[in-house]
DNA sequence: CACTTGGTTGCACATTTGAGCATCGCGACC
DNA sequence: GGTCGCGATGCTCAAATGTGCAACCAAGTG
C-alpha cells in the first residue's frame, strides 16, 4: 500500500516531482515530453511518474455529470441480467402519490418510444396494452420504424366500464409507421381453461396468436399485483382470484401473467385462463422492451428479468436502483 | 456553455452515449477503439465525445495528494517571481507559539537542506547565519557537494553572551564537504560607517568579503524586524536603532541589511554601519537560496523577493501562501 | 430548384503514449 | 573484492490518440 505522505514527514523527492509532473500534465495539458523537458527528465520517467499518481490514486478521474449515476445503473443492469440494453429514466422526486406515479409513467414511455424508435426493429412487432403503452404510444414519432405488422398480444376486450384502450395502442403503433395492425379481440382473463382455450382456438383470437407468436419484436409494461392492478379495474380479477394470487406470492404480471418473486408463473391455474401470449413464447423473441415505471414496480421488474422475458428494460431510477439491491 | 441536463429533461441520446463512453474509457480503461466496438460507432467519434465530455468537464481530473497543494504554491512562486525554484515545506498547525517556530525551522532547513543538496553547487558558497542556517547546517549530509570554499557572507563576532555560532555553520558548511573555509571576523553592524569601513578595508575582513562577492551561490535565512531580531538579542541593535528602523518601515533583515517592504533598503544610514555582503553583489549570484521559517515572516519574504535577491526559495506553507496573498 | 452553410463523419497521417527489454548502478551478501 | 540481485533508466517498436481535411448530410435561403 503507497502511503500518501503523512503531514510532519518530509516530502519525498520523488513525489513532489510525481505531483509536478500530474500538474503539467493533466492540469495544463502538456505531453509527457513537454513535462519531461521542464522538470529535466526523461519522458519516459514522466510517464511512470504519471502512471504511479493513477496508481497511488495521487489524481482522481471523476465522472460528475449529473446523469452519470444512469448509465451507470444501466451498465449495471445489462451486465448483471445480461440485457441487450437498458434505459434509466430520471425521475425527479419519486413518490408514490398519483402525481408521482403519472410523471414516472410520462417520462419512462417517452425514455421507451426514443430508445425503441433508436433500435429501428423490422418485421412484426407484438405490443400489449396498459396506461404506460398507451403513453408510450402517444409519443411515437411518424416514420419511427419500418415494421410491416403491429400485432396485439394479449387480450384486452373489457366487460367494464373502464376501457383497456388496447385499440387506440394498436392503431397508434401502426400509424404511426404504415404497418397492418392485429388485434386480439378477447378478455386479458376469462373465467375457465376451457373458455380461454375455446377462444385461442377461434380464428379471430388464434390468427393474431399465431402472429404474436412470429414476431421478433415484442413491446409490453409491467403491472402491480394487488387492487390498484389494471386487471381488477378492468374487472379481469376478482377478490377470490386476487387472494389466490397473493397466496401464491405474485408480485406483478407481464401480458396478463402474473409472475412470483423468483420470476416463475405465480398461480398456473389463473394462468390457464389467461387469454394472450404466453411466457415461453415471449423468452424466444429476439428483442423485447419491458417498461416499469412507478413505485412499487421493482419486484415485478426484477421477476420479469429472472423469467428472461426481457431484452431490453426501461425503468424509472428508483425502480432500476431497487432491481440492483435486490438481484 | 454546455447545460448540464437538468433533472426533469429527457437525457439526450449524444449525452447518454458520452457518459457511457467516459465509463468505459476512464473507468474500466479500455482503448478508444474498444469503446467504440462496445458502443457501436468509430474510435474517432469516442474521441470526440471524450473530447466533450472534457470540455463540459463532465469528467473532472482532480489531483487529490494531500502534498499537491505545496507542490502549487511552490509552481505558484515560482513563475509569480521568476524563481529558479521554490520548496514549500508542510507544517503541522503553524501557530506562533515557540514550539512551532522551533518545529517550522527544523523542517525548513532540513527540506532546504535536502534541496541545496539536490541542486548540486559548485564552486564557492556563501553562507550567512542565524537558528535557521544552524539548523541547515546540521542536516547536511558529507558529501553533498562538491564546492570547493565556503564563504561567510556578513559579520557575526557578538559583544553580548547570545552566540551567534557563525563559526559552527560555515565549519559544519565545509566538514561535511571537504571545502576551505573562510569566516568573517567582524560584528555584523557597527556603530559609525567609518568603523564599518576599516573593518571592511582590513584585510581579515575585505578578503572574506571579496571570496563572498566572487562565490556564485549564496544560501541564507531571513530574519524579523523587531525585539525578537536576532541581531538585538545578539547586541548589535539597540532600543534607537530599532525605532529608526520601525519609523523606516522595515519588515526583517537578509544578511543584517534590513528592507523594507517593497524590497529597499530600510534605513541606508544602517546600512552603511552593517558589515557583509552589499544587498546589490547578493542580486547578482547565479544561485541563491534564501529561507523563511516561521510566523511573521511573511513580509520580509516577499521583500527579499521584490529585491531581486532571491533564485530559490525554500519556506514554510504559511509563509509561501502569505506572500502570495500579498504579492 | 440550385446553392449555400453549418455541422457531422470518417480518413490519412503525425504525434503521443505504452510495453517489453537490455543495460546500468548500487547495495547486500558471500 | 567479487558477484548476485533488484530496481531504475532509457531504448525500440507498436499501439493509441489527436489533427487537419475532404466528403457528406440536412436544413435553410434566394
Amino acid at each position: 500500500m503507497p502511503s500518501p505522505a503523512r503531514p510532519g514527514e518530509p516530502l519525498a523527492g520523488e513525489t513532489r516531482l510525481m505531483l509536478r509532473a500530474a500538474q503539467l500534465y493533466y492540469r495544463l495539458n502538456l505531453t509527457q515530453d513537454q513535462v519531461g523537458e521542464r522538470l529535466g527528465v526523461s519522458r519516459f520517467k514522466v510517464g511512470r511518474l504519471l502512471d504511479r499518481a493513477l496508481r497511488e490514486s495521487a489524481v482522481r478521474i471523476e465522472i460528475v455529470h449529473p446523469a452519470a449515476r444512469l448509465v451507470e445503473l444501466e451498465d449495471a443492469l445489462a451486465s448483471r441480467f445480461g440485457l441487450r440494453g437498458a434505459v434509466v429514466v430520471d425521475v425527479p422526486a419519486t413518490g408514490s402519490s398519483p402525481e408521482d406515479e403519472l410523471l414516472a409513467r410520462e417520462r419512462v414511455a417517452e425514455a421507451g418510444a426514443a430508445h425503441l424508435a433508436s433500435l429501428r426493429p423490422a418485421g412484426a412487432i407484438g405490443v400489449s396494452w396498459g396506461r404506460t403503452m398507451l403513453e408510450l404510444a402517444a409519443h411515437l414519432r411518424p416514420g419511427w420504424t419500418a415494421a410491416t405488422e403491429i400485432v396485439q398480444l394479449n387480450g384486452a376486450t373489457s366487460r367494464s366500464a373502464y376501457p383497456t384502450r388496447a385499440h387506440e395502442i394498436v392503431e397508434r403503433f401502426g400509424a404511426t409507421s404504415g404497418a397492418a395492425i392485429r388485434l386480439m379481440p378477447a378478455p386479458a382473463i376469462v373465467g375457465s381453461p376451457e373458455l380461454r382455450d375455446a377462444l385461442e382456438d377461434d380464428p379471430s383470437v388464434g390468427e393474431t396468436l399465431a402472429a404474436a407468436r412470429e414476431a421478433g419484436t415484442a413491446v409490453f409494461s409491467m403491472g402491480l399485483m394487488g387492487p390498484e392492478s389494471v386487471h381488477v379495474a378492468s374487472g379481469y380479477l376478482g377478490e377470490a382470484d386476487l387472494a389466490a394470487l397473493a397466496d401464491a406470492g405474485a408480485v406483478g404480471d407481464v401480458l396478463g401473467r402474473f409472475l412470483s418473486r423468483d420470476g416463475r408463473i405465480a398461480l398456473p391455474s389463473l394462468d390457464r385462463r389467461t387469454i394472450g401470449l404466453p411466457m415461453e413464447n415471449l423468452r424466444e423473441k429476439a428483442l423485447t422492451v419491458g417498461l416499469a415505471a412507478g413505485a412499487g414496480r421493482g419486484p415485478i421488474a426484477l421477476a420479469a428479468l429472472r423469467a428472461g422475458c426481457i431484452t431490453v428494460l426501461v425503468a424509472d431510477e428508483t425502480t432500476a436502483a431497487w432491481v440492483l439491491d435486490h438481484a
